[in-house]
DNA sequence: TAACAATCCGAACGATCGTGCTATCGTGTT
DNA sequence: AACACGATAGCACGATCGTTCGGATTGTTA
């Protein structure tokens, strides 16, 4: 990995865990350069614009979301057992400093229309898809309901997801993760093959 | 009402209208004045700063939060249809254009201390309690179990709106109503005396 | 209608925004 | 050791940010 990739990959670091605090537009290029020891246009050597660089910080933390969340999940045995996974690894991605980018940035740009809005929309997709994708695994083992609508169960769990964000940020309230915890037994109780 | 009160009303809904899009921090001044027929400094005569101002909208807001979405449940026979109520005047205030300015405010400032933050912490707590104060009268009317958890369940109700929310705006995804409406009514139905 | 207060504007402030250009630095290759 | 090239800095640009102040204009009241 050469020089520039890495002094990259650093600013990315920095600029997702900025982005999570004061959102991928209130993020400006000063205070980013500044905190990253570079100058402002040392930063615009590697991103050709501010749009250039909400999407580059956007793909680069999704890799990481795959990798923290998504895989070890997919490791774990089919069924239920990895929708306790992939729970447990969201939560837990949700409750690092800052919490999570694509939750701040969703509600940041549901409303600001262009490219950036569209790559989290397609983000937001994507971890619904996953999430139907698991729930299946777990009717197709007899865990759930053949009847149960997976849709539906990432509609459900996403909401889950969100309240507990709002909850342990906005709230400070300790008991988040409990209440998540429960939510989600609930979910599982229903959608569990009588 | 003298015209000064006039023209700050007229202000407020449309920053309200603004910050709903952009968010409180995205809002600015010049934009405003423009939209407002007003100039900058025409504006700083009603508002001692932009901070204040962002105050002021939560506050506007949330009268007509009161008047538009409370008020009407509350008017609503005590228990099950007083929740009910409250879900579809909730649900229709989050479709109103630009969405919830609450919501928007809540995971914007959810890590960016100081009084705009703490005021909109303190929102959504009042908010959570009505949930659960509504919800109690219905314990209280036999509707619901009575080892029933009212915080937990205006935690998976905020939950809910929060999924339709995204999933609505960001997605523009017409199923989020009935979506919503199912995970509603699988919140009675477990809450209810069996 | 005259006087007074409320309301609003014009102009300007320093700071910072995103964005270019040009020059210099460092690093690795020949 | 000379060179080529990728990586970074310096400086400047027009625009806009939030904010202030003095004066003009408007509305209300006696």
């Amino acid at each position: 990995m050469g020089k520039g990739e890495a002094t990259r990959e650093a600013v990315l670091d920095e600029a997702g865990r900025m982005a999570r605090t004061v959102g991928l537009g209130g993020m400006t290029i000063g205070t980013l350069a500044a905190s990253t020891q570079l100058s402002k246009s040392g930063l615009y050597a590697h991103f050709q614009s501010k749009e250039d660089l909400q999407l580059q910080v956007l793909e680069h933390a999704k890799a990481r979301f795959v990798a923290q969340v998504i895989a070890p999940a997919l490791s774990a045995p089919r069924g239920e057992p990895r929708v306790r996974s992939l729970f447990e690894h969201k939560l837990r991605w949700d409750s690092a400093p800052g919490g999570c980018i694509f939750t701040s940035a969703a509600t940041e740009l549901d409303d600001q229309p262009g490219p950036v809005r569209d790559r989290v929309a397609r983000d937001e997709r994507d971890w619904r898809d996953t999430i139907a994708e698991v729930f299946r695994t777990g009717v197709a083992e007899g865990h759930f309901r053949p009847d149960a609508d997976p849709e539906q169960f990432a509609f459900d769990l996403e909401g889950v997801f969100l309240a507990h964000h709002l909850t342990s940020r906005l709230l400070d309230d300790s008991t988040a993760g409990e209440r998540a915890w429960r939510s989600f037994e609930q979910l599982l109780a229903t959608a569990r093959v009588s």
